[in-house]
DNA sequence: CTGTATCCTAGCTGATACTG
DNA sequence: CAGTATCAGCTAGGATACAG
């Protein structure tokens, strides 16, 4: 068949959506995030109620993830008891685009399956 | 850009990210849907080698799993011996946004990551 | 070429309990 | 409140072989 048309190749964007979830993969980091960025700061036991279905474990392991990628900034508090509040990190905040255009579209597409079923 | 106008919550927008990634979640969807996205149309062998790593077993899963969701098409072409055909449908498209996001921002971090080393 | 069918293992994940 | 520890099941995912 024709490979004409696609001599130059996608290969460069391919592989960069790939770089991209390579950090973001997983079942709940991009929902951990969209929890953070909305609020601003947001603290564990409200990640874990934001974050349907998570259980302590796993988000405890997400966030370390997300710390180490430089997403996110854990700031603990001296507090009793103690708090710890999470924060995009500017770095992090570059993916707001992301979250509101997933957002947009998941509401699309809620409203796509309601309706075909 | 902050929009912490509602300061009751945010569950609706955490909710549809949800939502969205229940149907992209996982380690090779997004990274799928990019290769035949960029090249409008791809078979079965070429997104194998687009799709780094991926073993035919895990992309002939995705691939059904897409097609269920209705966001890319199959087409068995009359050749020999038999090819096949994928392209978004036009539900499918409606991610190119969030794909090319995802390609700019992959793009950054690569870069972000190889100079922070 | 485009898949399926097995077999097998690492690690993801939930549940529950516990610590500082 | 913010996690950690442990156990046990499930599934993701690779390797290989095979079928239409």
């Amino acid at each position: 068949m024709a490979d004409n048309v696609c001599l130059v190749g996608h290969k460069k964007e391919i592989m960069a959506v790939h770089d991209a979830m390579d950090v973001l993969s997983g079942k709940w980091k991009i929902s951990i995030i969209s929890s953070i960025c909305y609020y601003n700061e947001r603290r564990f036991s409200d990640i874990l109620k934001d974050v349907h279905g998570i259980s302590n474990k796993m988000l405890s392991k997400e966030l370390k993830e997300l710390e180490m990628n430089k997403l996110i900034k854990r700031t603990v508090l001296d507090t009793q008891p103690v708090t710890v509040q999470y924060n995009l990190t500017e770095y992090g905040k570059t993916l707001q685009t992301i979250i509101d255009d997933l957002a947009d579209w998941g509401i699309k597409h809620r409203k796509a399956i309601t309706e075909d079923l």
